[in-house]
Formats: C-alpha cells, sequence, structure tokens
DNA sequence: CAGGCGTGGAC
DNA sequence: TGTCCAAGCCT
C-alpha cells in the first residue's frame, strides 16, 4: 500500500464517527436506504429518518408489500421525494428479480432505479466488502486537492472513478477502508469552506498545501437558483399536503398552499408526471 | 449534458 | 438577507 492510502485508513481507524450504518451487523438493505438518503442529504438529518424506516420497513420485501405512496410520506422533509419513490421501485425489483437480497454486483445495483455510479460502488463496497473505487463530492474534493493541487475538483466525469482507482490499495479489507477513509476525510476535515489542514493526515502530502493554496481557476460551476417563490417550493408545499392528509386533496384545497395558478398547475402537472401525486376521486392523493 | 429536482443549517 | 453547501440521479 502507498504512503498516501496507508496514512489515510490509519487516520479512519483512529478517528471514523459512529454512525448507524458502520455498526456491527447493519445489513445490506440498511446501507441501501442509508445511501439513498444520504444523496444530498446531510448526515444529521438522515439518522433519525434512517432509524424510523429500518424499524418499519426491516426488509426489502416488507417496503415493497406497501403503496409507494407510504414511502413517501415516511420520507417526510428529507428532501428529493422521488428518492423515495425510486427506493420502493429497488425494493420491488429486489423482491422480484433478486430474491430479496439486496446485489452485490454492480452492474446488477445499477440496473436499479435511484442508483447510479456513486451507489451501486457504495453498496458494493460498505454492504459488501468488495473492491471497487467509490468516488462521491467529498472524495473528489480530496483528490483534487491533496493530488491534483486544485481548490475544487472539475466537472465530474468517469476520469474520476479511474483516478480513484489508481490510488485504492489492493488488499480487499484496506480498500473499503480507504474508500471510507477519503470520504470521511472530506465530510470532516478536507472540508468545502474551510479545511482543517491543522488534523489532516496527508497535509505533508498535500499538492494543493505545497503549490500555497492556489484559488480554484476552473470553469465555473452552475448556479443554483434561488428556492424561495421557485417551482421546487411549490412541489414540496403540495406534497407536503398530500402527505399530511389521507383522503384525497382537493383542487380548492391546492389553491390555499400557493396563490399563483400558473405556477401551481405547472408544479402539480410536474408532480403528476413524476408519479409523487396521482388524480383521485375529488382531487389528489399520493400514489 | 445542462438543468431540474427539496430542505435546512452555517456563515 | 443572500449564498453556499450537503454520501446524486435522471432526462
Amino acid at each position: 500500500m502507498h504512503d498516501f492510502a496507508r496514512s489515510v485508513v490509519d487516520w479512519y481507524h483512529a478517528n471514523r464517527r459512529d454512525l448507524p450504518w458502520r455498526r456491527d451487523g447493519f445489513t445490506p438493505w440498511g446501507t441501501l436506504v442509508s445511501e439513498f438518503m444520504l444523496q444530498q442529504t446531510p448526515v444529521t438529518r438522515v439518522i433519525p429518518r434512517l432509524e424510523e424506516w429500518l424499524t418499519r420497513w426491516p426488509t426489502p420485501a416488507a417496503l415493497a408489500a406497501v403503496p409507494p405512496g407510504e414511502a413517501v410520506r415516511a420520507w417526510q422533509s428529507l428532501g428529493y421525494p422521488r428518492r423515495a419513490l425510486w427506493l420502493h421501485a429497488a425494493a420491488v425489483a429486489i423482491t422480484e428479480q433478486h430474491d430479496g437480497v439486496v446485489p452485490e454486483d454492480v452492474d446488477a445495483l445499477l440496473a436499479l432505479p435511484g442508483i447510479g455510479d456513486y451507489t451501486a460502488r457504495a453498496v458494493a463496497v460498505f454492504a459488501y466488502g468488495n473492491r471497487h473505487p467509490v468516488v462521491d463530492t467529498n472524495i473528489r474534493r480530496v483528490i483534487a486537492r491533496a493530488i491534483d493541487g486544485q481548490a475544487e475538483p472539475g466537472p465530474p466525469g468517469k476520469r474520476d472513478l479511474a483516478a480513484m482507482e489508481a490510488l485504492l490499495p489492493e488488499d480487499r479489507a484496506a480498500s473499503a477502508a480507504f474508500n471510507a477513509g477519503m470520504m470521511e476525510l472530506g465530510a470532516i476535515v478536507c472540508v468545502a469552506r474551510t479545511p482543517r489542514c491543522d488534523a489532516c493526515p496527508v497535509a505533508a502530502r498535500c499538492a494543493w498545501r505545497q503549490a500555497g493554496y492556489p484559488a480554484y481557476d476552473g470553469p465555473k460551476k452552475a448556479v443554483q437558483k434561488r428556492y424561495e417563490g421557485s417551482d421546487r417550493q411549490v412541489r414540496g408545499r403540495i406534497l407536503a399536503e398530500l402527505r399530511g392528509s389521507h383522503i384525497p386533496v382537493t383542487a380548492a384545497e391546492l389553491e390555499a398552499v400557493w396563490p399563483d395558478a400558473a405556477q401551481r398547475d405547472r408544479a402539480l402537472a410536474g408532480l403528476l408526471a413524476d408519479g409523487l401525486a396521482v388524480a383521485a376521486e375529488g382531487g389528489y392523493t399520493l400514489p
């Protein structure tokens, strides 16, 4: 193992946070659910929802047995509720096509709804201990800085997987610890805004530090539109209304959640198209 | 492939 | 207040 990987692995074993998905006996299904929830959502907000979900639906078959709307309701305010729909659909596929067992093959995982390059490898590695490069936003940032000497990663691409593969230890257990360690490093030390280089195990080897912390000069990232007043906010308001009701929500009731009719209609049409809402007798409900 | 997709905390 | 950011994915 190279010195860089060894430093990260040693640091990880000494500094890893005690998180639910790192407990002994945590199931592959638990890992899958946690990874869905962690897509773009902070750890602290995920933990309580995860506990609820796994208590209620301890297996893929348990989730597959209820209507998808129950998953959307239990998703509460984690955000990006299409993930709840996709997770439910994945549970159905696992139940029907994989005998209720979460696959450990990356390609089989990639074939499931809502699972992309990151989640497929995260499950294969963290649930099953297989040797694959895992690349998330934390790891992209750590590699950009420590290896490439840049303040921020460039646009994501397949080359990210190759860059991580080049660093990955050959040993299976060490590779899993390296993946987890790189993510942990990016999450609590090499953070986006104010990196804590004084606590970094690879500071002495960091290309960005050695270069004097040059400012980022690559292509600009797309600026996120403001949320206040956006279609996203309207979708969120409408969906909250549907989550809170066990009978159809009428069009008149929806008028009360957002005054702009055109925007409200657009948001509702989007929810219907996404399958997050369905037309029912007298109004709309969760699917 | 650029843009759409939630929500809330930190600064 | 506004801006940035958070274990991405889909079209």
